[in-house]
DNA sequence: ACCTGAACACCGTTCAAGT
DNA sequence: ACCTGAACACCGTTCAAGT
């Protein structure tokens, strides 16, 4: 438990990541975030309306690596830095998932956007779909692989021989690409 | 509720069917699936393991209207198919992507086989690599597409101007096997 | 074989009351 | 301003005991 630091709405999600990375999202529940704290349940509710917004905060963290970057990106590149940094937390992809479904997501138009412009296309509406595309095979490439990774190392048993998991998503992005480059 | 019909695997999953439909996933809980059936929450347990396996047993039948068909379909087709299966349920797209994920899905298997059959590639490995693509993005966009609709219907506006679904839809799958041809 | 009753170990959220 | 205590209205799951 933290000792007596002051509660905000960052202490409140720095607790709630390293229970996340501990336990898993199911047991990143309200009541533990604030046990860790040393705190009531009801005092989280001072600094966060609800669990909702500390996800959102939470997918906010977990995307940061790789979205604060001055350089513009090749859509690829942009990708793979999203992948990495949903896979350096337990249950990652489900969570930034769970908050970009969120239909009043900003996050999600922002990262939407960042996508949209690495693909550096001249038409705006390939550009938008082509985007929401891209995000969606990122998401989905990327929970399934997590969701198999923790399966495997809570069975103890190695991952499924399906070709590497890396390989497979650079491919799959690849292909679409492709496509969009024929849009 | 229902009347002293025999309790069954069958029964249940209607009976959950039609709370799913009327009140979403968040309120079909085991509690009020038993209540609907006027039966203790424990007499679910007889039947099945646990809510997990609920959720299976609904997704096949979510899915079953889009793949249980002889004549073998284009990818166009099947992928509109399953989108429109998924729509037909609040919250089917949700629901049927957390069953997927749970990694010893046997009905995900079948349905990239029938996606990898239905892009009729001479390279396997571009099947087995497109047709989990093509899942994705078919998962991804029509949850984000449901939880938009049930966004606007529970606040009474309209949805918001993107072009239609529909539209977008087709044309994410369109780039993605156009890329696929190239693969 | 199938189901009830009752419990176990939890949830998210609210809100008067305290400091 | 910020937090506690205590409650409200729930969960999924188990399991002895009944029929």
């Amino acid at each position: 438990m933290l000792v007596d630091v002051q509660l905000s709405r960052d202490t409140i999600v720095t607790a709630a990541m390293e229970i996340l990375d501990s336990y898993g999202l199911a047991d990143m529940t309200m009541r533990r975030v604030a046990t860790h704290l040393g705190v009531a349940p009801g005092a989280l509710y001072w600094h966060l309306a609800n669990k909702q917004q500390l996800i959102a905060a939470i997918a906010d963290r977990i995307l940061a690596p790789a979205l604060d970057t001055t350089d513009p990106a090749s859509p690829e590149e942009l990708a793979d830095r999203l992948r990495t940094a949903l896979l350096a937390h337990r249950d990652g992809a489900e969570l930034v998932s769970a908050a970009l479904s969120q239909p009043d997501s900003e996050t999600r138009g922002d990262v939407e956007k960042q996508l949209s412009d690495a693909l550096a296309l001249d038409d705006a509406d390939v550009s938008r779909v082509g985007a929401a595309a891209l995000l969606h095979l990122v998401l989905g490439a990327t929970t399934l692989e997590q969701s198999h990774r923790q399966y495997a190392a809570d069975t103890g048993t190695p991952a499924p021989p399906t070709g590497t998991p890396a390989e497979d998503f650079r491919r799959g992005v690849s292909y679409l690409l492709h496509g969009l480059g024929r849009g």
